[in-house]
RNA sequence: GCCGCGUUCAUCUAGGGGUCUAGGAUGCCACCCUUUCACGGUGGUCACACGGGUUCAAAUCCCGUACGCGGUACCA
């Protein structure tokens, strides 16, 4: 029985919580639930200058807002903590101290000027961007090059210096990527990473390997961009003598054009990038999970629409896919319909209600559960009921394609006519409007068209929607009768 | 440049030597349903990057090329 699986999201709190963050933290949470293991939440604030203050709680809203219920976390705490990496400096500095005594590491005093100095003295057209590495840190001035007493020297001085992993110079590290198999890097071609920068934070890479070690991470499921830095991962882990997680990197998503989904490509585009951007677009979590699911990995059946239980049952890694693939708002829209097609009305009405009465002033809980009746199958997404303010108000206007179409030389007397029979209704319900209908109709001589189009115009304004009965009902037999006079008169 | 990874319809993808005249979904088009618009239904459109090999047989295996993406930071 293998240990229990724990996997972690480690976002860095840089800007807002990115989709393709949200991805990554989807795959693992689904492992977690799916394993009956544990999804912490760490926070990798070690690059100062980047720190954005409100990232946080973003990150922490965008899971929430998913559904991808944290076990352990900054906010909530668990075994594993601290949960942010700048309250665990203690940590990182105890293992960058017992490589560098391992040998595996060593100190560095270099200036930025004197790493360039040295680049622009290497570069070669066959080589533009030499390291430091084996090859050249030997020229460099760091504890491999200077006189022992010199470097406690200047240690003791408090000179600047950073701590970089000393990288072996001919090894092939060989490692196997649960999405794409046997990856292999030859040593010569990984340069001396820095593991503790000159202001005593660590790097992501120090920190990333002592916190998944010391957090218990079985399970590292991560973007492809960090797929280059493994074999320095795999060698601190090594000489730590530490068992390395599992490892799964992901594919990158692209923007539908093909290129990198960043932010400057998606406002070009149009589409929205952050988390935040889709819940104010309107999506729905359920929809952006589904979606963001499926995009990379598969079931292996012909099922698409998801709970998201329902994926923690069906995910597998083994079937994350191996080619980046373009985000497609399309695909996006037609999951968000369906997901608002599995809820109730009365949740419709919940998620449509602020865009409604933005639209049209507060609405009360049965008019808007009506109208999200009327709609359900109709929309795309729920704020899409704001476009219908003929449920709540009578149109303001009528529109010039309809009326040009719909509304001919008879139209103003048979929509009052209509609106005769419609008052003097003892019943007002689907079936006696649509008899009445039917009735006048009948005693004019004039095809049903011709009533129900301009009937639909004059109360409703447009013509589109529901039902043209249910939306009279919903609209009430007074003022659907008001509504009829009047666009009667208005429109001739 | 170098290193790594990838490449099946416009897009997401199934498939992993014969069952593939390549399946599903989105999009688009048409038709049906219908008082409109949707929903739904039916049908259509549309793909194995290229070149070599291996094999009786390759979308599937191997090699090369092209293209794309990632990395090449004291950013993550």
């Amino acid at each position: 029985m293998p240990d229990a699986v724990r996997v972690r999201f480690a976002p860095s709190p840089t800007g807002l919580l990115h989709i393709g963050g949200l991805r990554t933290a989807l795959y693992n949470y689904l492992l977690a639930r799916q394993t009956g293991g544990a999804f912490v939440l760490r926070i990798e604030d070690t690059d100062r200058s980047r720190y954005v203050p409100e990232a946080e709680q973003d990150i922490l809203a965008g899971l929430a807002w998913a559904g991808l219920a944290l076990d352990e976390g900054p906010t909530q705490g668990g075994d594993a903590g601290p949960y942010r990496q700048s309250e665990r400096r203690d940590l990182y500095a105890d293992a960058a101290r017992l490589l560098v005594e391992g040998g595996h590491a060593y100190v560095a005093f270099d200036t930025a000027d004197e790493i360039e100095a040295m680049k622009a003295r290497r570069r070669t057209d066959a080589n533009p961007t030499p390291g430091y590495d084996a090859s050249t840190r030997g020229e460099m001035a760091n504890s491999l090059t200077l006189p022992a007493d010199d470097v406690a020297a200047r240690l003791a001085d408090g000179a600047e210096h950073v701590v970089r992993l000393r990288v072996p110079e001919d090894q092939t590290i060989t490692f196997t990527d649960r999405v794409r198999g046997e990856v292999s890097f030859d040593t010569a071609t990984v340069d001396d990473q820095v593991l503790v920068k000159s202001d005593g934070m660590p790097t992501y890479h120090l920190a990333n390997v002592v916190d998944d070690h010391a957090m218990g991470i079985t399970d590292v499921i991560r973007g492809e961009e960090w797929l280059s830095s493994v074999p320095k991962h795999l060698l601190m882990y090594r000489a730590l003598g530490w068992t390395p997680p599992r490892l799964a990197h992901l594919p990158l998503i692209l923007s539908p054009t093909g290129g990198k989904l960043s932010k400057r490509s998606a406002d070009r585009l149009g589409i929205p990038v952050s988390v935040a951007q889709y819940r104010e677009a309107g999506f729905e979590p359920e929809a952006v999970v589904n979606f963001l699911a499926l995009l990379g990995w598969n079931p292996g059946t012909d099922q698409e629409l998801f709970t998201l239980p329902e994926l923690a049952e069906a995910f597998d890694v083994e079937r994350i896919g191996t080619s980046g693939a373009q985000f497609s708002l399309d695909k996006l829209e037609w999951f968000n319909g369906q997901h608002l097609r599995r809820l109730s009305s009365e949740e419709i009405a919940d998620r449509a209600r602020q865009s409604v009465e933005t639209a049209v002033g507060p609405v009360p809980d049965d008019a808007l559960v009506t109208a999200a009746e009327l709609m359900h199958e109709r929309l795309t997404k729920a704020s899409d009921l704001a476009q219908a303010t003929y449920l709540f108000q009578d149109p303001e206007a009528y529109d010039p394609a309809g009326v040009k179409k719909r509304w001919k030389d008879d139209s103003a007397a048979l929509v009052r006519a209509y609106a005769d029979r419609v008052e003097a209704l003892e019943t007002f319900d689907i079936e006696t409007t649509e008899a009445a209908m039917r009735e006048l109709a009948e005693a004019e001589d004039a095809g049903f068209g011709r009533i129900v189009h301009p009937v639909r115009l004059a109360v409703t304004g447009t013509t589109v929607g529901a039902g043209l009965f249910e939306t009279l009902v919903a609209v009430g037999q007074d003022a659907s009768v008001a509504r009829m006079r009047r666009a009667a008169d208005r429109l001739g």
